[in-house]
DNA sequence: TCAAAAGTGTTTTACCTACACCCATGA
DNA sequence: TCATGGGTGTAGGTAAAACACTTTTGA
């Protein structure tokens, strides 16, 4: 019969969070309290418990370590280069999210892993911990290359929006302007923006209409994806 | 400092391998010579060594239980359930592959963990052992997606194929029937074609011609898959 | 001569692209 | 009244979809 091997092999989950604010990409980071890599920046992320599913190890983590719950990630990659980390043989399942930042919310590591939690902008991170930096550039393609065929960045405004901040966003993660007439007729094509009644307010200009993302709409379209003529 | 745990997890590779003859769409399983799940069909897959690369891993084992060689494989996701496994916390990194068939090829296991291996057609699997099916299944909906917007139905033809058996593979696989003209066009106006003075022989009916996959055009278009326009 | 598959074009519709001006608002 | 962004339409091109008949070949 056969017998699994012996060999201090574990897994960790590292989680690439982006946020949308001022303008700016954010991913969350932690700065890390604990060896390796004691005091440097680094992803969210920890080791797996034993008896704890992928999924559900990656929900922890990133309470544990950012005070951020409910938080629905996916997987995208999972990285295994035999020296990234420099303690013994850990492989790491990486998660992403876009998540909306209501404000200033506050980040607070609930344990000593993390001595901190912050937004910072992507186009300006510090050297990572471990192979992090990799991942990240990996989850941040991953985010550009779903956001040109599923408009999944409402994930990351307020709830309600006018559609210049919607364009603003795509053109940061896509990192090219767009046309203001066909991204609108293009948006509002999908059928999955709800016009609100309500106007911007506190702006020195022509206040914008509001607008709200309809998430059954988008689900109704967007589970389907499979196309190819008949 | 921080220490790595002592609990005995592991990671594995799992690989869905495509294939496809006699117009149907296969996969490469193989019967288990060993416990757990000894004498059921499985994916081939087997435990990642200490120092080894998630990468050179599915290679090496590939080619332990099936005999293939320089198969280029993509990971597309990790299972990680806490019970996926009955002897023990073990996750594993799935691949695909989407590789040729010349012929009946020799499928020869040069390790004992597979008694043997053997392309079986997808539409009529039998139980797989582990978790297994759902792995297939997640492969299968990859290839599904991913053929979809792009051309790389080829990797399983033969190196000369004809317009119809192209089709006729892409209606496998997405299981729906295509048009015949617009099928052919969009095939040929992506430029990856390239069409041979040869024709198909040995058929009872009119012979049809030839075509050739041009990888490097194909290279050249489907590098950068970014788009929404300006 | 028949069976079986090869091969071929046109029309309609939808979407993408490019492009420029007037409007509403608050300071 | 001015600065700032809000808001709008049209024309041209490209790709997708629907749709049916003639041609070639070997048996």
């Amino acid at each position: 019969m056969e017998v699994l091997p012996k060999f201090d092999s574990v897994f960790s989950i590292d989680c690439v969070i982006f946020g949308f604010d001022e303008g700016e990409l954010k991913i969350l980071l932690i700065e890390r309290n604990v060896e390796p890599f004691k005091d440097w920046w680094a992803l969210p992320g920890y080791l797996v418990k034993e008896n704890e599913s992928l999924d559900l190890a990656a929900e922890r983590i990133l309470y544990e370590l950012t005070g951020l719950r409910d938080i629905f990630m996916e997987q995208f990659y999972t990285f295994g280069d035999v020296d990234r980390h420099p303690q013994g043989r850990v492989i790491t399942v990486a998660y992403y999210a876009m998540i909306r930042l209501n404000g200033p919310k506050e980040l607070k590591p609930v344990t000593s892993v993390a001595r901190k939690a912050v937004w910072y902008p992507v186009k300006d991170l510090p050297k990572l911990a471990f192979d992090h930096t990799k991942i990240f550039q990996k989850g941040f393609l991953k985010i550009r290359n779903k956001i040109s065929y599923q408009p999944i960045a409402f994930e990351l405004l307020p709830e309600k929006f006018t559609l210049t901040q919607l364009q603003h966003l795509y053109e940061v993660i896509l990192n090219k302007t767009l046309d203001k007439r066909n991204f609108r007729k293009k948006m509002l094509n999908y059928g999955i923006l709800k016009e609100l009644d309500e106007k911007q307010k506190g702006v020195s200009y022509r206040a914008a209409k509001l607008y709200k993302f309809d998430r059954r709409k988008y689900a109704k379209i967007f589970q389907n994806e499979l196309s190819f003529g008949k």
